[in-house]
RNA sequence: GCUGGAAUCGUCUAGUGGCAAUGACAAGAGACUGUAAAUCUCUCGCCUUCGGGCUUCGUAGGUUCGAGUCCUACUUCCAGCA
């Protein structure tokens, strides 16, 4: 089971630790979304400098490129792409949602693949072996969006989910299982990915038997769906809590509108002394607000470093578009308090020309900035919630980011 | 000097009798939440009560119901010949 120690708490938020296989977790955290073994743009090291403590990657991605084979052959996600932190994987059920001509029956999910035309099944217990040699620390339930807003296709949604989740949970102790038995078997090299010491015929080591992964203890999260219907969103985290899981993602949020009333619910309902995730949720600040006070640990999102790709910056006033002309000639600092690489060293007039020229520096430093900013908000709810001053660093900063839209 | 050719929105460009006029870039602005996103959308002659109105394709004339498109002259540029 996955350590998850609570330091703090205040009604449903808290303050706490993961601990998982390759790291320590303080949470509440902000995981960095790194969809293809990597956040764009940047370096793992930059991301550990910046202080992410986690990633997550997609398992759907991964599989296409470059497969999970060669994952599993360079020693698992973490050592593949150089993170050596703790790593989340998502299991590839948002592309269900987000693909256009995936088919969805009761088995998985057919497609072909949008690189070579290749077809391709994910099923519940393929996304679980897939995640498994892929190796991250914490694994995501094959779950499935809904397409419309209607509540019978939420429903159902739902119900498919929860489905599916019986079927990964058995494939998921099947696998921990299978991996414990062959760890008491003997092939300690097999598990650490890849040997230390070369071969005397010069041959790469190659494990003999079937592993997964490069650490024997992984776990997995249930995924609670319901959409906008706090009945449905109920009845999930109840079969969600029901589960032998090791913590929880909660899936299908798209805005922060109504979200508090669906975390009380959900989170009210779910196991305390167990991590919750909630999915792609983090471009607006106030999602992370809402989030950590209504009971959840760790966020993703992809929204920081896309924002930054193209040109839209965090500040503590609000986004800005650093591609806008009265930027032209703006010396200062895009964020004078701000400790991030960019910040420290590089004034508004000098991104802005480096956007306006299309170098890749533009999308790097952008990128360093609003992924650091929205790590330190989460880092800085994380302090308030310990300090019990989460009130009033909410209201403060709040006000002051959408100061400019409340007015409006 | 002669003989050809060419001049279209900031730039390049489409257009050979019905056009405020093609496409690209540039410019201006917006969107983006478990990433098919280094992407996408809108504006880009002037005015507008959003119906339309006005002025435009080197300059000046002409032919025609109608000209960026045909004719004449001029101006500038390019190529070849002197």
């Amino acid at each position: 089971m996955l350590k998850f120690d609570i330091k703090k708490k205040n009604s449903l938020a808290r303050v706490g630790v993961i601990h998982t296989p390759h790291g320590d977790i303080k949470t509440p955290a902000f995981v960095g979304a790194a969809t293809r073994a990597t956040v764009k743009a940047l370096t793992m090291q930059e991301m550990r400098e910046l202080g992410s403590q986690a990633i997550l990657a997609n398992t759907y991605h991964l599989i296409l490129r470059p497969g999970i084979d060669l994952i599993r052959e360079a020693g698992g996600l973490a050592e593949f792409c150089s993170w050596h932190g703790p790593t989340f994987t998502d299991s590839g059920g948002f592309q269900i949602f987000s693909l256009p001509h995936a088919k969805i029956s009761e088995n998985g999910v057919k497609f072909k693949s949008h690189i070579d035309g290749q077809n391709f099944e994910i099923t519940p217990e393929s996304s679980m072996q897939a995640q498994w040699a892929i190796g991250s620390d914490i694994h995501m339930a094959f779950d499935h969006l809904a397409k419309s807003e209607s509540y019978e296709d939420m429903k159902a949604a739902m119900v498919r989910t929860h489905r599916w989740l019986d079927r990964c949970v058995k494939e998921h102790q099947k696998m921990t299982m299978d991996n414990r038995k062959s760890s008491f078997e003997g092939h300690p090299q097999s598990l650490r990915g890849r040997s230390d010491e070369p071969r005397e015929d010069g041959r790469e080591e190659r494990p003999e038997k079937e592993v997964f992964g490069n650490h024997p203890e992984q776990y997995l999260y249930a995924v609670v769906q319901g959409g906008t219907f706090n009945d449905l969103r109920a009845e999930s985290a109840r079969y969600c809590a029901s589960k032998p899981v090791d913590g929880f993602g909660i899936g299908g949020v798209f805005t922060a509108d109504g979200m508090d009333e669906m975390l009380k619910i959900v989170n009210s309902i779910l196991p305390e002394n167990k991590p919750r995730h909630l999915l792609g949720m983090g471009q607006e600040p106030i999602d992370l607000f809402i989030g950590a006070e209504f009971g959840c640990d760790t966020f993703d999102c992809v929204g920081p470093t896309r924002m930054a790709r193209n040109g839209s910056l965090y500040t503590l006033d609000g986004r800005i578009n650093i591609k806008n002309a009265k930027y032209t000639h703006d010396f200062t600092s895009l964020m004078p308090d701000c400790d991030c690489e960019c910040c420290k060293n590089y004034n508004k007039a000098y991104l802005h020309h480096l956007f306006k020229t299309d170098e890749i520096t533009a999308k790097v430093l952008a990128s360093i900035h609003n992924e650091y900013f929205i790590v330190h908000v989460v880092d800085q709810i994380r302090e308030s919630l310990a300090q019990d001053t989460f009130a009033d660093y909410k209201k403060q900063f709040l006000s002051r980011y959408y100061q400019k839209s409340a007015t409006v």
